[in-house]
DNA sequence: TTCATATTGACAATATATTACCAATAAGAC
DNA sequence: GTCTTATTGGTAATATATTGTCAATATGAA
């Protein structure tokens, strides 16, 4: 089943992704997890609470609260007053939160090129395309109930 | 960048795989990287050392020892002394082991099945090609220095 | 209003992974 | 033989992520 075979491809290239991104980013104190937290706030068109940005990145709430509050602390994200729920702050970058996801950026760009330099572009596309589709039928997989449970 | 949308893709593929495989073969009292790390036994073609499982699974070698001693504790694999290397005892599958893969391979195959059947065969296949490619550069990778790190 | 439901954050327990470091073993250079 | 190096397993500390549970808040139905 190619199918199957896909899926070892993903877990490899997640493993190694992650081992990059550590590698990368370790200069300017981050981690790829805490990179990418940054990144799903910096994204966001407008300021969101924990719970959506867990749900934009596919992460458990819990996971997410957890380095947003640590970033919070070390004043790279800060909390902002919803008007639409009194627990549910909205999470914004600091200046301090853009200037390291700028100097994040700036060590990226040239990886990011030099890997995509071997790679061929429309494969890449397709690539994407086929693992947006597969996590997309995933989040609606149905448990043995034939409910879609959540958090 | 094309390429940065496919890391965020292969990030939500990996996290929702982990999530489905923890959710098909929980009824038999494994997780998916149990299972994972079963399946690297049972593919290898003869009884590998627990840092050999690793290496081909591109994960860190005491990771791998921790399930490995579980589940070997759990009669589900079995250490086999090593003509080779007196401490490296070969990993190998227990007739548990073996018939809880059989179990699970029985849940997956139309799991995947199903979930093959709404992708592009061709497509899975290119995908796989890419993410091979590019974990097999990330591996590549040097440091800062020029030199391959290891363990 | 009142009630049920969903969302959200907080906290704890656990599984999964990493890195760092050490000791035992093996292989090869000399 | 000796020495150096690489491999391997063991152990510990830590980061990452999950699930479960609870309380606070918001939403919508009655």
């Amino acid at each position: 089943m190619a199918l199957s075979g896909l899926f070892l491809e993903i877990f490899r290239a997640n493993g190694r992704l992650v081992a990059a991104g550590d590698k990368l980013v370790s200069p300017l104190g981050l981690t790829s997890a805490r990179w990418q937290v940054l990144g799903a706030v910096a994204m966001s068109s407008a300021p969101q609470p924990v719970a959506h940005l867990a749900g934009d990145m596919g992460l458990a709430r819990q996971g997410v609260q957890r380095i947003v509050n640590e970033l919070a602390d070390q004043g790279l994200l800060a909390f902002e007053d919803n008007p639409r729920h009194r627990r549910a702050k909205l999470v914004q970058l600091t200046a301090d939160g853009k200037a390291i996801m700028a100097a994040a950026a700036k060590v990226q760009r040239p990886w990011v090129d030099d890997l995509a330099a071997d790679l061929d572009a429309g494969k890449i596309a397709i690539a994407a395309e086929v693992l947006k589709a597969l996590w997309n039928r995933l989040d609606e997989e149905p448990g043995v109930d034939g409910t879609l449970e959540q958090d």
